[in-house]
RNA sequence: GGCGCUAUCGUCUAAGGGUUAGGACGGAGCCCUCUCAAGGCUCAAAUACGGGUUCGAAUCCCGUUAGCGCUACCA
């Protein structure tokens, strides 16, 4: 059984890059049956902020996908340490004593690659000790193994047989001067203590790895699997800051935009992955059935979005799409809050509520469409365009639709059939062509020239306030 | 600078030695039509560059260029 995680740090708002980290981890173990572990990677304590950790959590709920366990790094910060020492007991760490400054001082990118300083590795056992116990400060870093010719090497799933000389990899550290552990001693601890079977992240940990690797071997005889995802980046080449792109980095951007969420899990995940069948358009299920780490691309994808508009054209299109197709008993509760939230009065009537979104949604792009271009079918105030007015102004037709709105009220039958067979007889009385009433009732109904079938408005606007209008002229 | 990764229409991508290089979004046009969408059809639009290997290269190899990542006592 797979156990995945997924570990943000919360030092911003949740991230459409970390959103489709989590996915995938998600998308991957939910097909194959294991765990997903959502831990937060909060060892930079100076960074982390409250509303970012909040942030995180109104994404990943909102996004509907669900986790099993849930740790914080900051609470097992003994564990880490106690590892760090573990490797430091088996000779494979040593303490530098540097001050940091002088550190930075020694490091010119110019003169190659730093890879650690030879007279603290050379620092015998007793030395060391000695000098820790007086109170001298360290950090501890990692003995990679040197002049060996030693190669690094792990497999990834997505990039391949990867490997590096040890020689390129400089001796990272592990605890820093404060005793507490780096983000990746912290990590491997965790990712080993809590039995992680497959580290699903992003690319930018690619290079990263082969320290992971390195530590995983001084602490263990297993290794989890990696599969790293390509980044997602901006038009402009760059990789995605809010400083830089502003809102569209944060998820909460599309939710804000009305976004259903199956609609973005399904755009994220065409971001870096197809199910090389040409089908775009899938639901979270479809997409979990389809999912494999083969399909998973190499290189950089870019979120095409412009100053004009936030929101990635191709992401609109699947939300459209999501938003015709998807059970309507599962959109009608969005309607239904979007509504709310727009100040507009929610219909009682579940069954004429559900039928009035039914009828309207294939024309709406965002949730916000129905309280905005769809007003009229749930609350009586709303305004009716100039093009509107000029279908009503056409002679005869006032008097004709108040007539049909009379004729409408002497029977209960109120079938799209039964209105069109009433409006072409009271057209043909008044010696009016159909179009005249089919136009004019759904300007009278909607406000609007533009709309569903003029039938279908009749219904989708329900009986009583149908007539009502009708009569009202 | 060093190391690593990547390179197909504007964007997301398919094709892993043989295709008129396919699909989708977006754009243009036509059809359908009670309006608007949707839908259907058509068009424009790509293998970064240079060398190899091969009967044959988008695909394999080398080089160049470009982008990205790592190079922190950030994550």
């Amino acid at each position: 059984m797979p156990r995945v995680r997924f570990a943000p740090s919360p030092t911003g708002y949740l991230h459409i890059g970390s959103a489709r980290t989590f996915i995938f981890n998600w998308l991957y173990v939910r097909k194959e049956g294991g765990t997903m572990v959502l831990r937060i990677d909060d060892t930079d304590v100076e960074r982390n902020t409250e509303a970012s950790m909040q942030s995180i959590f109104d994404g990943l709920n909102w996004l509907g996908l669900e986790w099993d366990e849930q740790y914080a790094q900051s609470e097992r910060i003994a564990l880490h340490q106690q590892m760090a020492w573990k490797i430091f007991d088996k000779g494979l760490a040593y303490r530098d004593f540097t001050p940091l400054q002088a550190t930075e001082a020694e490091r010119d990118p110019a003169s190659g690659p730093w890879l650690g300083d030879p007279a603290m590795r050379a620092l015998s056992q007793e030395d060391s000790q000695r000098r820790a116990d007086a109170g001298e400060p360290f950090v501890l870093r990692y003995r990679v193994p040197r002049d060996e010719n030693r190669w690094v090497t792990f497999k990834d799933l997505v990039y391949r047989k990867q490997s590096k000389n040890a020689d390129d990899i400089e001796d990272f550290a592990l605890l820093r001067s404060n005793g507490l552990p780096t983000y990746h001693m912290a990590s491997c601890a965790d990712d080993l203590d809590l039995r992680i079977s497959h580290i699903i992240r992003g690319q930018d940990h690619l290079s990263n790895t082969f320290k992971h690797v390195l530590i995983f071997e001084a602490l263990s005889d297993t290794m989890p699997e990696f599969a790293h995802l390509p980044l997602l980046i901006a038009p402009d080449g760059a990789k995605l800051s809010k400083r830089k792109h502003g809102p569209v980095v944060s998820v909460t951007t599309y939710r804000d935009a009305g976004f259903v969420p199956q609609a973005y899990v399904n755009f994220l995940c065409m971001l870096g992955w197809n199910p090389k069948n040409n089908q775009e358009f899938m639901t979270v299920e479809e997409i979990k059935e389809k999912f494999s780490f083969e399909g998973i691309n190499r290189s950089n994808a870019t979120v095409n979005f412009s100053e004009a508009d936030p929101i990635d054209p191709k992401a609109s299109w699947l939300n459209a799409q999501h938003l015709r197709t998807m059970p309507v008993s599962v959109l009608a509760p969005m309607v239904r809050e979007a509504l709310e939230s727009a100040g507009v009065p929610v219909p009682a009537d579940d069954a004429q509520f559900e039928q009035t979104v039914d009828i309207i949604r294939s024309r709406y792009a965002v949730l916000g469409d129905f309280p905005e271009k769809g007003r009229a079918y749930f609350c009586d105030h709303f305004t009716t365009t100039p093009e509107a007015e000029e279908k009503l102004n056409v002679p005869g037709a006032r008097i004709a639709l108040r007539e049909l709105g009379e004729t409408l009220a002497t029977s209960e039958d109120f079938s799209e059939t039964h209105i069109e067979e009433q409006l072409r007889a009271v057209a043909e009385k008044h010696g009016l062509k159909a179009g005249v009433l089919i136009n004019g009732s759904r300007a009278v109904l909607t406000g609007q020239t533009v709309g569903p079938s003029a039938f279908a408005v009749f219904t989708a606007v329900g009986r009583e306030r149908a007539i009502a209008r009708l009569l009202a002229l």
